[in-house]
RNA sequence: GGCGUGUUGGUCAAUCGGUUAAGACGCCUCCCUUUCACGGAGGAAUGACGGGUUCGAUUCCCGUACAUGCUACCA
């Protein structure tokens, strides 16, 4: 079985899941379920120092939301558990060790000043950065400058010490990414990059190899952000002697803020008004909430299928996808090389369209929560319909909404009677004549026998002539006395909807 | 600075050497709608630049420019 398809998807714990790492899990998820596949979450929290209470948590609950649960992770476990690095320290070490032991990294015993103070010496100009490598290494102290007995010493005396990988000279590394087709890299230039931390932790760059390795992972998918480092990790599936088990690669592209360049990130979110978090946020420390999509009234199956579209499509030019529907058409090959910047405007119309297609009273189900927070803070304890009236009222506005608060905002006066109405909107061509036409229509009201839409636009047209007015005259006063704006949908159904006595009580609350 | 990666309208993008260079979002105009939307019909707007290769380049190659990522005992 060492053919199957794994897949993981490994975030770091030290905070909100952003759009990318979303994206980065969709793709993992699509891919497993379209070869039959694993679809692994592994907790890459082996820098103790960013270790964010709840975000691991946190982390899976965006999953879920996004209906991309994973197939084993540190929650639900499976066969190669633990899936939490923290968990899995010990394993490393040796590792490490044994590439010690083949010449392949070194020991080395130098201070935060120590490399301070070489990155200063060694640098060649203004702009240029020295790095610990092969120009350097010889200057410092590690296993490879020290005597031999030093070293033993050192050891022997519990000195403080990181492993080092002893980057080759002269070599040039080549990569096959999926997406990228060859890449590669020279040697000399890569630096000689910390395997094992002082607090024995491992840094990713071993971390990822043994436990993608470990785990049997025949596929990584990483950020592009990856693909500089992605020598050492070649290097390092050939030094361990797993060559053969090497995961196949594909470096996907980032994500970009909409205006400017660089990439999306959390405060350009904060500064454009949209959400770059799956679900809220909020840092323990701060105590400072970040938004997300899920709380701003997208649709998991609506963002699921935009983070799908940033920066893959299927050549047809069909931009909706169920994900079953992305499952079956995804490929990792015709995923872009280059980023893509982030459209708030296009990811709103997705939603819209989700909401189009989504039914009345699954609509009303999702708009609930929104509508009761609304009535509650109107405060006179009004009670939420029955969900049919709801899931009525839902078909009626839904093509005006793009974001689920938009059922409050769009249908409002279904619920309460409007606490706002823009009478500015009538006033100048509000006359005596017209009281008098909304007072006859009043009295009609009172005993009009079917309270419908049909009839009472029957009724509403048949007093017109007795006024010497046109319907016209009439339509939009009674829409703001209804409504309280220049909006929604036809009045009459309004009216029908809400019933013989608060349609008398809102026309009266203007005609007196 | 070095290295890697990338570059089709404002944005997302199709094109696997030959097209009037699709489509979508957004924007504009008109129609529909006695409101607002939805919907419909139109419109403006694109191959960074310079060299090659080729009968022919958006497409292949090289260079330049620009962008972006990395250059931590962070991932």
């Amino acid at each position: 079985m060492t053919n199957k398809v794994r897949v993981r998807f490994a975030p770091s714990p030290t905070g909100g899941l952003h759009l990318g790492g979303v994206r980065t899990a969709l793709f993992n998820y699509l891919f497993a379920r379209a070869h039959g596949g694993d679809f692994v979450l592994r907790v890459e929290d082996t820098d103790q120092s960013r270790f964010v209470e709840g975000a691991e948590q946190y982390i899976m609950r965006c999953l879920e939301w996004c209906g991309l649960s994973p197939d084993e992770s540190p929650e639900i476990g499976g066969p190669f558990a633990p899936y939490r690095q923290s968990e899995r320290k010990d394993r490393y070490k040796e590792y490490a060790l044994q590439l010690v032991a083949d010449g392949h990294a070194y020991y080395a015993f130098d201070t935060p000043e120590d490399l301070e103070r070489m990155r200063r010496d060694f640098k060649k100009d203004e702009h240029s950065v020295a790095q610990y490598d092969h120009n350097t290494r010889m200057h410092m102290r590690n296993s490879l400058s020290l005597p031999e007995a030093e070293v033993a010493q050192l050891l022997a005396d519990g000195a403080r010490y990181v492993i080092r990988i002893k980057m080759p000279a002269n070599e040039t590394i080549h990569l096959t990414d999926m997406i990228r087709g060859e890449v590669s890299f020279d040697s000399n230039l890569t630096d000689d990059k910390v395997l094992l931390k002082a607090d024995g932790m491992p840094t990713y760059h071993l971390a990822v190899v043994v436990d993608d390795y470990q785990m049997q992972i025949s596929h990584a998918f990483r950020g592009e952000e990856w693909l500089p480092s992605a020598p050492v990790h070649i290097l390092l599936w050939q030094y361990l002697g797993w060559a053969d088990k090497m995961p196949k690669w594909a470096h996907l592209p980032l994500i970009l803020k909409p205006d400017g360049n660089g990439k999306l990130s959390k405060r350009d979110g904060e500064r454009l008004g949209f959400p770059v978090f799956a679900m809220n946020w909020t840092d323990p420390k701060t105590g400072e909430t970040a938004k997300g999509f899920k709380e701003m009234g997208f649709l998991p199956q609506a963002f699921v299928n935009l983070l799908a579209v940033l920066g893959w499509n299927d050549g047809t030019g069909k931009e909706l996808f169920a994900l079953n529907e992305l499952v079956e058409k995804f490929s990792i090959e015709r995923v872009h090389k280059g980023g893509a910047k982030f459209d708030f405007e296009k990811a709103k119309w997705y939603n819209h369209q989700y909401i189009q297609h989504t039914d009345n009273a699954a609509l009303a189900e999702l708009a609930k929560p929104y509508i009761k927070l609304n009535l509650d803070a109107l405060g006179n304890n009004t009670e939420l319909p029955e969900l049919s009236y709801v899931a009525h009222v839902a078909g009626l506005i839904k093509d005006r909404c793009t974001l689920l608060p938009d059922f409050w905002a769009q249908g409002h006066f279904f619920f309460a009677t409007p606490t706002t109405v823009d009478e500015a909107a009538v006033k100048e061509k509000w006359n005596e004549q017209k009281r008098l036409f909304f007072t006859a229509w009043l009295a009609e009201l009172e005993t009009i026998p079917v309270w419908d839409q049909v009839a009472l636009e029957a009724s509403f047209n048949e007093q017109l002539p007795n006024h010497g007015l046109k319907k016209g005259d009439v339509m939009l006063p009674l829409r703001i006395m209804l409504v309280g704006g220049k909006y929604g949908p036809g009045v009459f159904i309004i009216a029908e909807m809400i019933g013989r006595e608060e349609t008398i009580k809102r026309i009266k609350n203007m005609v007196g």
